[in-house]
RNA sequence: UCCUCUUUAGCUCAGUUGGUUAGAGCACCUGACUGUUAAUCAGGGUGUCCUAGGUUCAAGUCCUAGAAGAGGAGCCA
Protein backbone atom coordinates (compact mmCIF):
# COMPACT_ATOMS: atom_id res chain seq x y z
CA UNK A 1 0.00 0.00 0.00
CA UNK A 2 1.42 3.44 -1.17
CA UNK A 3 1.98 6.15 2.02
CA UNK A 4 -0.24 9.03 2.58
CA UNK A 5 1.81 12.12 3.31
CA UNK A 6 0.67 13.33 6.74
CA UNK A 7 -0.10 16.41 5.37
CA UNK A 8 -2.81 15.03 3.04
CA UNK A 9 -3.56 12.87 5.59
CA UNK A 10 -4.59 15.52 8.75
CA UNK A 11 -6.79 17.45 6.01
CA UNK A 12 -8.64 14.30 5.60
CA UNK A 13 -12.40 13.76 6.65
CA UNK A 14 -12.39 9.95 5.28
CA UNK A 15 -12.17 7.88 8.50
CA UNK A 16 -12.66 4.68 9.00
CA UNK A 17 -9.86 3.17 6.57
CA UNK A 18 -6.75 1.97 5.93
CA UNK A 19 -3.90 4.10 5.65
CA UNK A 20 0.11 4.40 5.51
CA UNK A 21 2.19 6.67 6.75
CA UNK A 22 6.46 6.93 7.21
CA UNK A 23 7.72 9.52 9.46
CA UNK A 24 9.92 10.07 12.34
CA UNK A 25 9.34 9.84 16.33
CA UNK A 26 8.67 13.17 17.87
CA UNK A 27 7.11 11.78 21.13
CA UNK A 28 5.76 8.86 22.78
CA UNK A 29 4.01 8.33 25.74
CA UNK A 30 2.09 5.83 26.98
CA UNK A 31 1.36 2.84 29.94
CA UNK A 32 1.66 -0.87 30.52
CA UNK A 33 -0.53 -1.79 27.53
CA UNK A 34 -0.72 0.96 25.15
CA UNK A 35 1.23 3.39 23.75
CA UNK A 36 1.01 6.75 22.17
CA UNK A 37 3.93 8.05 18.88
CA UNK A 38 3.28 11.28 17.69
CA UNK A 39 4.88 10.76 13.92
CA UNK A 40 6.25 13.84 11.57
CA UNK A 41 7.01 13.20 8.02
CA UNK A 42 8.59 16.67 7.60
CA UNK A 43 5.10 17.78 5.55
CA UNK A 44 3.62 19.72 7.74
CA UNK A 45 4.60 20.70 11.24
CA UNK A 46 1.66 18.68 12.81
CA UNK A 47 1.91 15.17 13.72
CA UNK A 48 -0.31 12.21 13.42
CA UNK A 49 -1.02 10.10 16.55
CA UNK A 50 -0.17 6.69 16.56
CA UNK A 51 -2.13 4.17 18.64
CA UNK A 52 0.17 1.15 19.83
CA UNK A 53 -1.96 -1.83 21.57
CA UNK A 54 1.08 -3.82 22.69
CA UNK A 55 -1.77 -6.99 23.41
CA UNK A 56 -2.39 -6.85 19.96
CA UNK A 57 1.36 -5.99 18.04
CA UNK A 58 4.02 -7.80 20.81
CA UNK A 59 4.87 -5.92 24.25
CA UNK A 60 8.67 -5.39 23.27
CA UNK A 61 7.78 -4.11 20.27
CA UNK A 62 8.87 -0.48 21.09
CA UNK A 63 11.88 -1.71 23.30
CA UNK A 64 14.38 0.76 22.41
CA UNK A 65 12.16 2.78 19.97
CA UNK A 66 12.25 6.17 21.15
CA UNK A 67 12.61 9.96 19.91
CA UNK A 68 14.06 9.84 16.16
CA UNK A 69 13.23 6.35 15.54
CA UNK A 70 11.17 5.98 11.88
CA UNK A 71 8.43 3.90 11.22
CA UNK A 72 6.29 2.41 8.82
CA UNK A 73 2.82 1.89 9.78
CA UNK A 74 -0.28 1.14 8.58
CA UNK A 75 -3.68 0.53 9.93
CA UNK A 76 -7.16 2.31 10.29
CA UNK A 77 -7.12 5.98 10.16
CA UNK A 78 -10.60 7.03 13.27
CA UNK A 79 -11.69 9.73 14.83
CA UNK A 80 -9.62 10.10 18.39
CA UNK A 81 -10.80 8.68 21.03
CA UNK A 82 -8.41 11.12 23.12
CA UNK A 83 -8.56 15.15 23.28
CA UNK A 84 -6.27 17.22 21.45
CA UNK A 85 -6.24 15.74 18.26
CA UNK A 86 -8.68 15.16 15.65
CA UNK A 87 -7.80 11.58 14.36
CA UNK A 88 -5.32 8.91 14.88
CA UNK A 89 -4.24 5.90 13.55
CA UNK A 90 -4.67 2.58 15.26
CA UNK A 91 -1.76 0.12 14.27
CA UNK A 92 -2.12 -3.11 12.68
CA UNK A 93 1.09 -3.06 11.06
CA UNK A 94 3.96 -1.84 12.89
CA UNK A 95 7.72 -2.03 11.37
CA UNK A 96 10.75 0.02 12.07
CA UNK A 97 12.22 1.43 9.95
CA UNK A 98 15.52 2.89 12.08
CA UNK A 99 16.04 3.15 15.69
CA UNK A 100 17.02 6.26 17.01
CA UNK A 101 19.46 5.34 20.22
CA UNK A 102 18.12 7.09 23.28
CA UNK A 103 21.58 7.14 25.06
CA UNK A 104 23.16 9.15 21.80
CA UNK A 105 20.40 11.11 20.17
CA UNK A 106 20.74 14.55 20.59
CA UNK A 107 17.44 15.75 20.89
CA UNK A 108 14.69 15.93 23.40
CA UNK A 109 11.04 16.58 22.81
CA UNK A 110 11.58 19.84 24.76
CA UNK A 111 13.24 23.27 23.74
CA UNK A 112 16.62 23.50 22.77
CA UNK A 113 18.78 26.53 22.46
CA UNK A 114 19.50 28.01 19.12
CA UNK A 115 23.15 27.48 19.64
CA UNK A 116 22.84 24.27 20.41
CA UNK A 117 20.62 23.47 17.42
CA UNK A 118 23.46 25.48 15.08
CA UNK A 119 26.16 22.79 16.26
CA UNK A 120 24.22 20.00 14.99
CA UNK A 121 22.81 21.76 12.12
CA UNK A 122 22.51 18.11 10.44
CA UNK A 123 19.60 16.79 12.85
CA UNK A 124 18.13 20.34 13.55
CA UNK A 125 15.59 19.62 10.55
CA UNK A 126 14.18 17.48 12.72
CA UNK A 127 12.73 20.09 15.18
CA UNK A 128 9.65 22.11 14.88
CA UNK A 129 11.39 25.26 14.74
CA UNK A 130 13.81 24.26 11.59
CA UNK A 131 11.36 22.28 9.57
CA UNK A 132 8.90 25.39 9.91
CA UNK A 133 12.19 27.48 8.26
CA UNK A 134 12.82 24.63 5.95
CA UNK A 135 9.20 24.79 4.72
CA UNK A 136 8.92 28.70 4.55
CA UNK A 137 12.03 29.01 2.77
CA UNK A 138 11.02 26.92 0.49
CA UNK A 139 7.59 28.74 -0.54
CA UNK A 140 9.67 32.04 -0.13
CA UNK A 141 11.98 30.71 -2.91
CA UNK A 142 8.93 30.13 -5.17
CA UNK A 143 6.86 33.08 -4.22
CA UNK A 144 10.30 35.16 -6.02
CA UNK A 145 9.77 32.76 -8.67
CA UNK A 146 6.44 32.95 -9.43
CA UNK A 147 6.11 36.76 -8.83
CA UNK A 148 8.79 37.74 -11.57
CA UNK A 149 7.37 34.80 -13.99
CA UNK A 150 3.81 36.25 -13.68
CA UNK A 151 5.45 39.41 -14.57
CA UNK A 152 7.27 38.06 -17.69
CA UNK A 153 11.09 38.21 -16.41
CA UNK A 154 13.80 35.61 -17.66
CA UNK A 155 15.69 33.67 -15.15
CA UNK A 156 19.36 34.55 -15.56
CA UNK A 157 21.92 31.96 -14.40
CA UNK A 158 24.86 34.82 -13.78
CA UNK A 159 28.68 32.98 -13.19
CA UNK A 160 29.63 31.53 -10.01
CA UNK A 161 33.14 31.92 -10.85
CA UNK A 162 34.14 35.63 -12.33
CA UNK A 163 37.49 36.97 -13.49
CA UNK A 164 36.37 40.54 -12.45
CA UNK A 165 37.34 42.37 -8.80
CA UNK A 166 35.99 45.67 -9.92
CA UNK A 167 32.83 45.10 -8.53
CA UNK A 168 33.78 46.71 -5.03
CA UNK A 169 31.02 44.76 -3.17
CA UNK A 170 33.88 43.67 -0.80
CA UNK A 171 36.59 40.95 -0.13
CA UNK A 172 36.82 37.54 -2.63
CA UNK A 173 37.32 34.22 -1.58
CA UNK A 174 39.85 33.24 -5.13
CA UNK A 175 39.13 29.81 -6.62
CA UNK A 176 42.37 28.31 -7.93
CA UNK A 177 43.80 25.03 -8.68
CA UNK A 178 47.61 26.24 -8.35
CA UNK A 179 49.42 24.16 -5.86
CA UNK A 180 49.30 26.33 -2.63
CA UNK A 181 52.84 24.17 -1.45
CA UNK A 182 54.64 25.52 -4.58
CA UNK A 183 52.99 28.33 -6.03
CA UNK A 184 54.21 28.96 -9.68
CA UNK A 185 55.76 32.42 -9.78
CA UNK A 186 57.08 34.63 -12.97
CA UNK A 187 60.11 36.72 -13.67
CA UNK A 188 58.45 39.68 -11.72
CA UNK A 189 58.45 37.24 -8.35
CA UNK A 190 54.22 37.49 -8.34
CA UNK A 191 52.03 34.70 -8.64
CA UNK A 192 51.56 33.17 -11.95
CA UNK A 193 48.28 33.00 -13.03
CA UNK A 194 48.65 32.39 -16.22
CA UNK A 195 49.21 28.82 -15.54
CA UNK A 196 46.14 28.46 -13.27
CA UNK A 197 43.25 27.15 -14.32
CA UNK A 198 41.41 29.71 -16.04
CA UNK A 199 44.82 31.42 -17.03
CA UNK A 200 43.84 34.17 -14.98
CA UNK A 201 43.17 35.17 -11.24
CA UNK A 202 39.50 34.32 -10.23
CA UNK A 203 37.29 34.17 -7.25
CA UNK A 204 33.35 33.45 -6.52
CA UNK A 205 31.02 36.07 -7.48
CA UNK A 206 29.84 38.89 -4.75
CA UNK A 207 26.98 40.06 -6.82
CA UNK A 208 25.44 39.03 -10.22
CA UNK A 209 24.40 42.72 -11.14
CA UNK A 210 27.33 43.47 -13.63
CA UNK A 211 25.86 40.50 -16.08
CA UNK A 212 22.42 40.49 -15.23
CA UNK A 213 22.53 44.13 -16.65
CA UNK A 214 24.42 42.86 -19.85
CA UNK A 215 21.40 40.69 -20.20
CA UNK A 216 18.58 43.22 -19.14
CA UNK A 217 20.23 45.30 -21.92
CA UNK A 218 18.93 42.82 -24.39
CA UNK A 219 16.21 40.84 -22.91
CA UNK A 220 14.53 43.59 -20.65
CA UNK A 221 13.29 42.42 -17.73
CA UNK A 222 15.32 39.92 -16.07
CA UNK A 223 16.24 38.59 -12.55
CA UNK A 224 19.01 36.56 -10.85
CA UNK A 225 18.65 34.07 -7.97
CA UNK A 226 21.49 32.41 -6.56
CA UNK A 227 24.43 31.96 -4.31
CA UNK A 228 26.98 34.97 -3.68
CA UNK A 229 30.44 35.09 -1.50
CA UNK A 230 31.68 37.38 0.72
CA UNK A 231 35.22 36.86 2.29
CA UNK A 232 34.60 39.69 5.14
CA UNK A 233 35.48 38.59 8.60
CA UNK A 234 31.55 39.77 9.67
CA UNK A 235 30.14 38.17 12.32
CA UNK A 236 26.96 39.12 13.13
CA UNK A 237 23.35 38.20 13.16
CA UNK A 238 22.78 39.41 9.42
CA UNK A 239 25.73 38.22 7.65
CA UNK A 240 27.01 35.42 5.81
CA UNK A 241 29.93 34.18 3.75
CA UNK A 242 27.17 32.03 1.91
CA UNK A 243 24.40 33.95 0.96
CA UNK A 244 21.58 33.85 -1.51
CA UNK A 245 20.82 37.20 -3.49
CA UNK A 246 17.62 38.48 -6.21
CA UNK A 247 18.89 40.78 -8.46
CA UNK A 248 16.10 41.99 -10.81
CA UNK A 249 17.49 44.07 -13.67
CA UNK A 250 15.01 46.44 -15.72
CA UNK A 251 15.72 47.91 -18.75
CA UNK A 252 13.92 51.15 -19.36
CA UNK A 253 13.45 51.50 -15.23
CA UNK A 254 14.22 54.66 -13.72
CA UNK A 255 14.62 55.02 -9.91
CA UNK A 256 10.88 55.09 -9.29
CA UNK A 257 9.77 52.48 -11.12
CA UNK A 258 12.78 50.33 -9.41
CA UNK A 259 11.03 51.29 -5.93
CA UNK A 260 7.76 50.00 -7.12
CA UNK A 261 8.95 46.74 -7.72
CA UNK A 262 11.02 46.27 -4.92
CA UNK A 263 8.54 47.38 -2.96
CA UNK A 264 5.78 45.17 -4.40
CA UNK A 265 7.50 42.20 -4.78
CA UNK A 266 8.70 42.56 -1.13
CA UNK A 267 4.75 42.80 -0.32
CA UNK A 268 3.55 40.01 -2.61
CA UNK A 269 6.04 37.55 -1.25
CA UNK A 270 5.37 38.19 2.43
CA UNK A 271 1.12 37.79 1.31
CA UNK A 272 2.74 34.65 -0.21
CA UNK A 273 3.57 33.54 3.34
CA UNK A 274 0.91 34.58 4.75
CA UNK A 275 -1.12 32.66 2.75
CA UNK A 276 0.53 29.41 2.30
CA UNK A 277 2.36 28.88 5.60
CA UNK A 278 -0.16 29.56 8.47
CA UNK A 279 0.44 26.78 10.38
CA UNK A 280 4.24 27.24 10.40
CA UNK A 281 3.83 31.25 10.88
CA UNK A 282 1.28 30.17 13.63
CA UNK A 283 4.19 27.65 15.31
CA UNK A 284 7.41 30.52 14.85
CA UNK A 285 5.07 33.56 16.76
CA UNK A 286 4.05 31.32 19.66
CA UNK A 287 7.45 30.38 19.91
CA UNK A 288 9.13 33.69 19.54
CA UNK A 289 6.38 35.41 22.37
CA UNK A 290 7.50 32.32 24.91
CA UNK A 291 11.14 33.72 24.02
CA UNK A 292 10.38 36.84 24.42
CA UNK A 293 8.48 36.37 28.03
CA UNK A 294 11.16 37.66 29.87
CA UNK A 295 11.40 40.83 28.18
CA UNK A 296 9.68 44.42 29.11
CA UNK A 297 6.25 44.83 26.86
CA UNK A 298 8.16 47.64 24.98
CA UNK A 299 10.95 45.97 23.88
CA UNK A 300 8.91 43.19 22.54
CA UNK A 301 8.43 42.84 18.46
CA UNK A 302 4.63 42.69 17.04
CA UNK A 303 2.99 39.23 16.59
CA UNK A 304 4.54 38.08 14.08
CA UNK A 305 1.04 37.41 11.80
CA UNK A 306 0.16 41.14 12.61
CA UNK A 307 3.49 42.49 11.37
CA UNK A 308 3.62 40.80 8.35
CA UNK A 309 -0.15 41.61 7.36
CA UNK A 310 1.16 45.33 8.20
CA UNK A 311 4.18 45.49 5.83
CA UNK A 312 1.73 43.80 3.36
CA UNK A 313 -0.90 46.38 3.29
CA UNK A 314 0.68 49.39 4.34
CA UNK A 315 3.23 51.62 1.82
CA UNK A 316 6.91 51.59 2.62
CA UNK A 317 7.75 55.30 3.70
CA UNK A 318 10.16 56.91 0.90
CA UNK A 319 12.85 59.22 1.51
CA UNK A 320 15.65 61.29 0.37
CA UNK A 321 18.83 60.71 2.15
CA UNK A 322 18.61 64.91 2.44
CA UNK A 323 15.37 64.50 4.37
CA UNK A 324 16.53 61.52 6.85
CA UNK A 325 19.65 63.80 7.35
CA UNK A 326 17.90 66.36 8.62
CA UNK A 327 14.90 64.45 10.53
CA UNK A 328 18.25 63.03 12.22
CA UNK A 329 19.78 66.16 13.24
CA UNK A 330 16.50 67.36 14.76
CA UNK A 331 15.72 64.14 16.07
CA UNK A 332 15.85 63.79 20.42
CA UNK A 333 19.00 61.32 20.83
CA UNK A 334 20.90 63.21 18.15
CA UNK A 335 20.63 66.66 19.84
CA UNK A 336 20.83 64.78 23.02
CA UNK A 337 23.79 63.32 21.94
CA UNK A 338 22.92 59.73 22.15
CA UNK A 339 23.82 58.39 18.96
CA UNK A 340 27.97 56.95 19.17
CA UNK A 341 27.70 58.70 15.97
CA UNK A 342 26.23 62.00 16.21
CA UNK A 343 24.86 63.67 13.00
CA UNK A 344 26.30 67.15 11.78
CA UNK A 345 26.42 67.58 8.15
CA UNK A 346 24.96 66.46 4.93
CA UNK A 347 27.89 64.00 3.51
CA UNK A 348 27.68 61.68 6.90
CA UNK A 349 27.40 57.76 6.23
CA UNK A 350 24.02 56.64 7.99
CA UNK A 351 25.20 54.31 10.51
CA UNK A 352 23.03 51.20 11.84
CA UNK A 353 21.74 53.37 14.66
CA UNK A 354 20.38 56.02 12.39
CA UNK A 355 18.24 53.43 9.99
CA UNK A 356 17.31 51.40 12.93
CA UNK A 357 15.87 55.29 14.22
CA UNK A 358 14.52 55.98 11.30
CA UNK A 359 12.47 52.82 10.87
CA UNK A 360 11.85 51.82 14.14
CA UNK A 361 11.00 54.78 16.06
CA UNK A 362 10.44 57.65 13.65
CA UNK A 363 8.34 56.30 11.08
CA UNK A 364 7.90 52.99 12.42
CA UNK A 365 7.08 51.20 9.11
CA UNK A 366 9.98 50.03 6.26
CA UNK A 367 11.50 53.04 4.37
CA UNK A 368 13.19 53.43 1.81
CA UNK A 369 15.75 56.02 1.49
CA UNK A 370 16.81 57.54 -1.95
CA UNK A 371 19.34 59.96 -3.82
CA UNK A 372 22.55 59.44 -1.23
CA UNK A 373 25.76 61.55 -1.73
CA UNK A 374 27.76 59.85 -4.93
CA UNK A 375 31.36 59.38 -2.72
CA UNK A 376 29.55 57.18 -0.25
CA UNK A 377 27.80 54.86 -2.82
CA UNK A 378 29.01 52.69 -5.83
CA UNK A 379 30.70 53.54 -9.15
CA UNK A 380 27.88 52.46 -11.32
CA UNK A 381 24.63 54.71 -9.92
CA UNK A 382 23.31 57.20 -11.81
CA UNK A 383 24.11 60.69 -11.10
CA UNK A 384 21.50 63.11 -10.06
CA UNK A 385 21.19 66.60 -12.11
CA UNK A 386 22.50 68.30 -9.00
CA UNK A 387 25.90 66.81 -9.72
CA UNK A 388 26.53 65.43 -6.04
CA UNK A 389 23.50 62.61 -5.06
CA UNK A 390 23.26 59.43 -7.10
CA UNK A 391 20.00 57.45 -7.92
CA UNK A 392 20.34 55.17 -4.80
CA UNK A 393 17.94 53.28 -2.91
CA UNK A 394 18.04 51.17 0.40
CA UNK A 395 14.98 49.54 1.90
CA UNK A 396 15.56 49.42 5.50
CA UNK A 397 12.84 47.41 7.74
CA UNK A 398 12.48 47.03 11.08
CA UNK A 399 14.74 45.07 13.03
CA UNK A 400 16.73 43.68 10.47
CA UNK A 401 18.25 47.23 8.42
CA UNK A 402 18.83 47.10 5.30
CA UNK A 403 17.53 44.22 3.11
CA UNK A 404 17.76 45.80 -0.51
CA UNK A 405 20.15 48.01 -1.88
CA UNK A 406 19.78 48.86 -5.60
CA UNK A 407 19.44 52.02 -7.63
CA UNK A 408 19.02 53.50 -11.10
CA UNK A 409 22.30 52.46 -13.12
CA UNK A 410 24.48 55.07 -14.96
CA UNK A 411 23.69 54.94 -18.51
CA UNK A 412 25.84 57.43 -20.12
CA UNK A 413 29.31 56.22 -21.04
CA UNK A 414 31.30 59.76 -20.46
CA UNK A 415 30.11 59.66 -16.87
CA UNK A 416 30.57 56.39 -16.04
CA UNK A 417 34.17 56.28 -17.66
CA UNK A 418 34.89 59.22 -15.58
CA UNK A 419 33.83 57.59 -12.62
CA UNK A 420 35.82 54.81 -12.70
CA UNK A 421 38.92 56.40 -13.72
CA UNK A 422 38.65 58.45 -10.71
CA UNK A 423 37.86 55.09 -8.24
CA UNK A 424 40.83 53.43 -10.47
CA UNK A 425 38.92 51.29 -11.97
CA UNK A 426 40.63 49.46 -15.37
CA UNK A 427 38.67 50.23 -17.75
CA UNK A 428 40.28 47.32 -20.37
CA UNK A 429 38.73 45.20 -17.38
CA UNK A 430 35.68 46.35 -18.12
CA UNK A 431 35.02 46.44 -21.30
CA UNK A 432 32.26 44.25 -21.99
CA UNK A 433 30.26 46.53 -19.14
CA UNK A 434 31.32 49.84 -20.81
CA UNK A 435 30.31 48.19 -24.25
CA UNK A 436 26.59 48.37 -23.21
CA UNK A 437 27.02 51.73 -22.67
CA UNK A 438 28.46 52.34 -25.91
CA UNK A 439 25.72 50.54 -28.42
CA UNK A 440 22.12 50.91 -27.64
CA UNK A 441 22.07 52.30 -23.99
CA UNK A 442 19.27 52.91 -22.12
CA UNK A 443 18.04 54.00 -18.92
CA UNK A 444 17.85 50.95 -16.91
CA UNK A 445 17.25 50.02 -12.77
CA UNK A 446 17.87 47.21 -10.24
CA UNK A 447 18.61 46.06 -6.81
CA UNK A 448 20.04 43.17 -5.27
CA UNK A 449 17.60 41.40 -1.98
CA UNK A 450 19.08 39.11 0.32
CA UNK A 451 17.17 36.34 -0.01
CA UNK A 452 18.19 35.03 4.07
CA UNK A 453 17.26 38.78 5.35
CA UNK A 454 14.00 38.44 4.32
CA UNK A 455 14.19 34.87 5.79
CA UNK A 456 15.02 36.92 9.14
CA UNK A 457 11.86 39.18 8.48
CA UNK A 458 8.95 36.41 7.57
CA UNK A 459 10.01 34.12 9.99
CA UNK A 460 10.78 36.45 13.13
CA UNK A 461 14.25 34.99 13.95
CA UNK A 462 16.98 37.08 14.65
CA UNK A 463 20.36 35.19 13.90
CA UNK A 464 20.83 34.85 10.29
CA UNK A 465 22.52 31.70 10.50
CA UNK A 466 19.36 30.16 11.50
CA UNK A 467 17.53 30.61 8.67
CA UNK A 468 19.79 28.97 5.66
CA UNK A 469 20.00 25.43 6.16
CA UNK A 470 23.77 24.88 6.55
CA UNK A 471 25.11 27.86 7.20
CA UNK A 472 28.76 29.48 5.88
CA UNK A 473 30.76 32.05 8.23
CA UNK A 474 34.09 33.15 9.40
CA UNK A 475 35.28 29.71 11.14
CA UNK A 476 31.88 28.09 9.81
CA UNK A 477 32.08 25.66 7.49
CA UNK A 478 30.87 22.53 8.85
CA UNK A 479 28.60 19.66 7.45
C1' U B 1 38.70 43.12 12.84
C1' C B 2 37.12 45.92 17.52
C1' C B 3 34.11 46.10 22.25
C1' U B 4 31.21 43.34 25.99
C1' C B 5 29.57 38.81 27.96
C1' U B 6 29.54 33.43 28.30
C1' U B 7 31.87 28.33 28.69
C1' U B 8 29.94 23.26 35.01
C1' A B 9 26.05 16.17 33.48
C1' G B 10 23.29 14.37 26.89
C1' C B 11 20.31 19.45 27.11
C1' U B 12 19.02 24.07 30.02
C1' C B 13 21.22 26.09 34.06
C1' A B 14 22.53 26.94 39.82
C1' G B 15 27.09 26.71 42.51
C1' U B 16 27.75 32.15 48.47
C1' U B 17 33.59 35.69 51.14
C1' G B 18 38.47 30.32 47.55
C1' G B 19 37.28 25.14 51.97
C1' U B 20 36.31 18.79 52.63
C1' U B 21 31.99 13.80 48.80
C1' A B 22 29.94 19.37 42.49
C1' G B 23 23.79 20.29 42.42
C1' A B 24 18.50 20.98 40.10
C1' G B 25 14.90 20.30 36.04
C1' C B 26 14.48 17.70 31.57
C1' A B 27 16.61 13.46 28.88
C1' C B 28 18.35 8.49 30.03
C1' C B 29 18.03 3.55 32.96
C1' U B 30 14.75 0.35 36.39
C1' G B 31 9.84 -0.39 38.07
C1' A B 32 4.34 1.03 38.59
C1' C B 33 -0.07 2.53 35.77
C1' U B 34 -6.30 0.25 30.67
C1' G B 35 -6.16 6.23 26.36
C1' U B 36 -1.65 9.54 26.88
C1' U B 37 -1.16 15.16 25.24
C1' A B 38 5.94 18.37 27.24
C1' A B 39 1.49 11.96 30.53
C1' U B 40 2.02 10.87 35.77
C1' C B 41 4.29 8.35 40.21
C1' A B 42 8.76 5.84 42.85
C1' G B 43 13.98 4.89 42.56
C1' G B 44 18.99 5.57 40.08
C1' G B 45 24.03 10.85 38.98
C1' U B 46 25.85 9.33 34.13
C1' G B 47 31.11 15.14 35.18
C1' U B 48 38.36 16.48 31.23
C1' C B 49 33.84 22.30 35.88
C1' C B 50 36.61 24.86 27.66
C1' U B 51 42.37 24.39 27.25
C1' A B 52 47.41 25.56 29.04
C1' G B 53 50.07 27.90 32.66
C1' G B 54 50.16 30.57 37.46
C1' U B 55 48.84 32.34 42.73
C1' U B 56 47.48 29.50 47.25
C1' C B 57 47.88 24.85 52.65
C1' A B 58 43.51 24.54 49.33
C1' A B 59 40.86 26.76 42.75
C1' G B 60 34.56 25.28 39.40
C1' U B 61 35.50 30.04 42.11
C1' C B 62 41.33 34.39 41.79
C1' C B 63 45.35 35.91 37.78
C1' U B 64 47.62 35.42 32.61
C1' A B 65 47.36 33.52 27.69
C1' G B 66 44.54 30.89 24.15
C1' A B 67 40.08 28.49 21.97
C1' A B 68 34.94 28.25 21.04
C1' G B 69 30.06 30.52 21.36
C1' A B 70 26.69 34.81 21.93
C1' G B 71 25.37 40.08 21.56
C1' G B 72 26.82 44.89 19.62
C1' A B 73 29.97 47.84 15.95
C1' G B 74 32.27 48.07 11.09
C1' C B 75 31.78 45.95 5.98
C1' C B 76 27.06 45.04 3.44
C1' A B 77 22.46 41.93 1.12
Amino acid sequence: MKRTIIRDLLKSEEFDRTVVVKGWIRNRRGSKNVAFVALNDGSTINNVQIVVDFEKLGENIMDGVGVGSSLSVEGQLIESQGGGQKMEIVAEKFEVLGIADPKTYPLQPKKHSLEFLREIAHLRFRTNTFGAITRIRHAMIFSVHQFFNDRGFYNIHTPIITSSDAEGAGEMFQVTTLDLQNTPMNEANEVDYKSDFFGKKTNLTVSGQLEAELAALAMGQVYTFGPTFRAENSNTTRHLSEFWMIEPEVAFNDIVDNMDLAEDMLKYCVQYALDNCKDDLEFLSKRLQEEEKGKKEADRSMELIEKLNFVAQNDFERVTYTEAIRILKNSKPNKKKKFDYVIEDWGADLQSEHERYLVEKHFKKPVILIDYPANIKAFYMKLNEDGKTVRAMDILFPGIGEIVGGSEREADLETLKSKMAALDIPEDEMYWYLDTRRFGSVPHSGFGLGFERMMLFVTGMSNIRDVIPFPRAPKQAEF
